[in-house]
DNA sequence: CATGAATGAGGGTTCATTCAT
DNA sequence: CATGAATGAACCCTCATTCAT
C-alpha cells in the first residue's frame, strides 16, 4: 500500500507467494463472513471456518491472529470497501450536492450488497470487538459515513434541501442502506436490489428536497 | 398468552407463589436482557445471571427450560410489549391513518426505549435461537408490524400519501424506531428521544404527504 | 488461619463441606504431584490428572484457577510442611546448636520423604511458574531455611563447629535433604531412609565438628 | 561413538560439508541448551529454535529426528564432556586418591560451569525423555561417576578416608556439583566458581580424611 | 423450592512434524 | 540442502446442564 522504493518483486517466487497469500486471505474472510452472518460470530467455530474454506485450523492463525482479529479483519475489510468506492462515486456524481448524496447513498448499497454477509456483523457483533478494535471501527465508520455527510451539509446550505438535522439524516441513509442487509430476508422476496435502491432514493429526497427544486430532480425522484 | 381456563388460584399460598414466580421471571429476564445488550448472548453464563439476578444457576433452570428458552423469553418480552402498545396508540390516535402512523411509529419507539437493552437482541442475536424460535419472532414481528403497515396502506388508498411502496416503508419506519436502540451510544449526545421521535416522523411524512394535504399536517412536520 | 471471631462453624451442612472441600483439594494435590513427579509439569494434561483423581476436568477448575495455580499450590504445600515441622523440631532439640542442626536436617529430609513427589517439583519446575508464584516460592525457601542456617550459626559463632561459609553449609544440607528425592530411584536400593538421614548428618557433623568437640557428639557421628 | 571404520573422506567438498555440518549441529546443541534452561523443553517451539539459530525449522529435523532426540543430544553432549575432562583429570592427578578425587570433583564442577544452562536440564528435563533414552542417559551418568567413585574406594581402602558409604558419598560430590548449576542464581550472589570448588572440597574432605592423614592435605583443606 | 458441586462436550489455540518447492 | 506453508492432534479452559442434598 505505502511501498513506494521497492518498485516490483524481483522474484518470481516472492510475487507468487504474495499472490497466494492474498488469495488465502480473500478467501478465509469470505467463509467467516458467509459462516458468522448465518451463526454469528460465536456460532462458528474455528474448526467449522477451517472445513468451510477447506484449510486446516493451524492455518488461520498464520493469517489471523486470533478469532477477534478474523472478525476485525472481516469488518475492516467492508469499511475499505467504502472508503475505496464512496468518494470515487461522489466525486463522480459532479457538483450538485443532490447528485452527489444520491452516489454516495447508492454506493453504499452497493458495497453493502457486494459484502452482504460481512455488512451485517457490521452491526450485530461489534460487541464482540475489543475496545481496541471497537474504535478503530468507529474512527472509520465516521470517516466513512463523511462523504454523505457533506453533501447533504451542502445540500442544506445551498438551499436545496429544506433545513434538516444533517446529522441524523446521515444516520437514516446509513441505516437504509444497511437495512438492506439486515433484513434482506425479508426485502428481496419483493424487490430487486436496484429498486430498493431507487425508491428509498427517491423517499428521502421527496423528504428533503425544498419545494422549488423538486422538479429539478425529476429524474431522481420519479420511479418511486 | 395469559392463562384464562385456570379460574382463580383458590389457595392464598398458591397466590402468593404466583405473585413470587411471576416476579422472579421478570427479574431473570431484566437482568439478562442488561448482561446480553452489554456482552452478547453467548458472553453471558448463567452463573454471571445467577449473580447478577442473585440467585442460584439451578433455579434458572425452573423458569427457563435453558438457556436458548431464555434468550427467546427476553425477545418474545419484548414483542408482547409492542403488540400491548402499538394497536392501543393506533386506537387512540383516531380515524385519520397519518396520525394513525405516526401514533405507531411513536409507539414502536417507545417499547424500543423502554426494553433497550432488550430491543437490541432483537437484530443481534436472533441468529441464536433454534429455528423454531427464529419462526415464532418472525411471525411476531410481522403481526407486530401490522397496525403501522395498515395505517400506511390507508394513507395511500385515501389519497393522503404519495404512491410508495408499503412494505418498504414500513420497512423503513420499523428501521428508524430499531436505529434509536443500535446506534443509541452515537445518537444520544446530540439529540433526546422525544426530538428523535418528532424529527424522523417530520421527515418521513414530509417524504409520504401529498402536496396537497402538508399543510394539514404542520404540528406533526414542524418541528424539523 | 486467621479466623478468630467465628469460634465455629454452627450449620454442620457448611462443617462437612468444607470438610469434604479440604478432601477434594488434598486429594488433588497428591494426584498432581504423584503425577508430575513422573511426567513433569507439561507432561501432565489436565484430563490426566482429572483422571488420576476419579473427577472431571472442570471440578479441578474449582479448586485451582488454572494449572500453573496447581503447580503452585503443590510447591506451597511442600514448603508449608516445612513451616510447620523444621521448627517444631528444632525447638524440640533443644538448645544445643549442633543438636539442633541434626534435628533440622532430620526434620528436612522427613518432610521431603513424605512429600517425595511433590518435592522434586520445588526443583524441577519451579521454572514454570509466574513471576509471582516464583518469588513466592523463593520467600518461603528462603524462611524455611532459616532455621537450620540460625544454628549452623549458632555453632560457629560458639565454638563447636569450624569457621565455615554458612550460607554453603546451608545449602549443602539442604541439597542433601532434596537429594533424597531427586536421586531417590537409587539410592533407595541400598538405603532406608534412616540410614540416609544417619549417614549424611554423620558426614556433614565430621566435616563441622571443631576436633575438640567431636568426641561430645558420638550419638550423632557413630552410624557411619 | 566415534566412527573409525570410515577411513577419512576422499572429496575435499565432502570434507567442507562435514564441518559445515558439525558445526550446525553445535550451533543447534547450544541455542537450545541456551533456550531450554530459561523456558524449560516444553516451553521451547522449534520455531523458536529456529529463530535463536537462524535457520529454518525444516533444518533441524536434518540434524535430529525429533524434538525428544534433540533433548537427547543436548543431554549427551554434557555426559560426553563429563567422559572427556574428568578421566583426564583425574589421571592428571596422579596416583594419591585424595588428589584424585579433588581432581575429579574440581573436573565435575567444570564441566556444569561450561555447560550450566545444559547441564541443569540433565536434573530438570530428563523426565522428558523416553526409556529408552532415560536409559542411555542413567548408563551414561554411572559410567561417568565412576572415577570419582573409584578414587574415593581407593581412598577408603588405603586408609586415607574414614570408613564411609562409597555410593553415597559419591553421590554427594556429584550433587554438589550440580548443586552449582542448580542453585547458580541463589550462590553466584555471594561466591565465585573458585570458591565454591575450594570450600566445597574442604568441606568434603574435612569429612573424609582420616585423623591421621588431615595434616597432608592442607594445601586442599586450608581455605575454608 | 432452592442450592451449588459436579460433569463433560466443545471451544480457541499451539506446535511438532511433514513435504512440495 | 534449505525453506516455510500446511497439517491436525492435543492442550487448557469454559460453561450449559444436571442432580443429590
Amino acid at each position: 500500500m505505502t511501498t513506494s522504493a521497492r518498485p516490483e518483486p524481483q522474484d518470481p517466487n516472492e510475487a507468487a507467494r504474495a499472490v497466494r497469500t492474498e488469495w488465502r486471505s480473500r478467501q478465509l474472510l469470505t467463509a467467516a463472513a458467509r459462516l458468522m452472518e448465518r451463526n454469528g460470530f460465536h456460532g462458528v467455530s474455528m474448526q467449522a471456518l477451517a472445513d468451510e474454506a477447506a484449510v486446516s485450523v493451524g492455518l488461520i492463525y498464520r493469517y489471523f491472529g486470533n478469532k477477534d482479529e478474523l472478525l476485525l479483519a472481516v469488518i475492516v475489510n467492508v469499511l475499505e470497501a467504502f472508503a475505496g468506492q464512496v468518494p470515487a462515486a461522489v466525486e463522480a456524481a459532479g457538483d450538485d450536492p443532490v447528485e452527489q448524496v444520491a452516489a454516495a447513498f447508492r454506493a453504499h448499497c452497493e458495497v453493502i450488497d457486494e459484502h452482504r454477509h460481512a455488512a451485517v456483523l457490521t452491526y450485530r457483533e461489534s460487541g464482540s470487538l475489543s475496545t481496541e478494535g471497537r474504535n478503530k471501527i468507529k474512527d472509520m465508520e465516521i470517516a466513512t459515513s463523511d462523504p454523505l455527510r457533506s453533501a447533504i451539509r451542502d445540500g442544506v446550505a445551498g438551499g436545496r434541501f429544506v433545513d434538516v438535522d444533517v446529522e441524523l439524516v446521515t444516520h437514516d441513509f446509513l441505516l437504509m442502506a444497511h437495512g438492506w442487509a439486515l433484513k434482506h430476508w425479508h426485502l428481496e422476496r419483493t424487490l430487486q436490489f436496484h429498486d430498493y435502491v431507487a425508491k428509498q432514493t427517491a423517499l428521502m429526497l421527496g423528504a428533503l428536497l425544498a419545494p422549488e427544486h423538486r422538479d429539478d430532480y425529476r429524474h431522481l425522484v420519479a420511479p418511486t
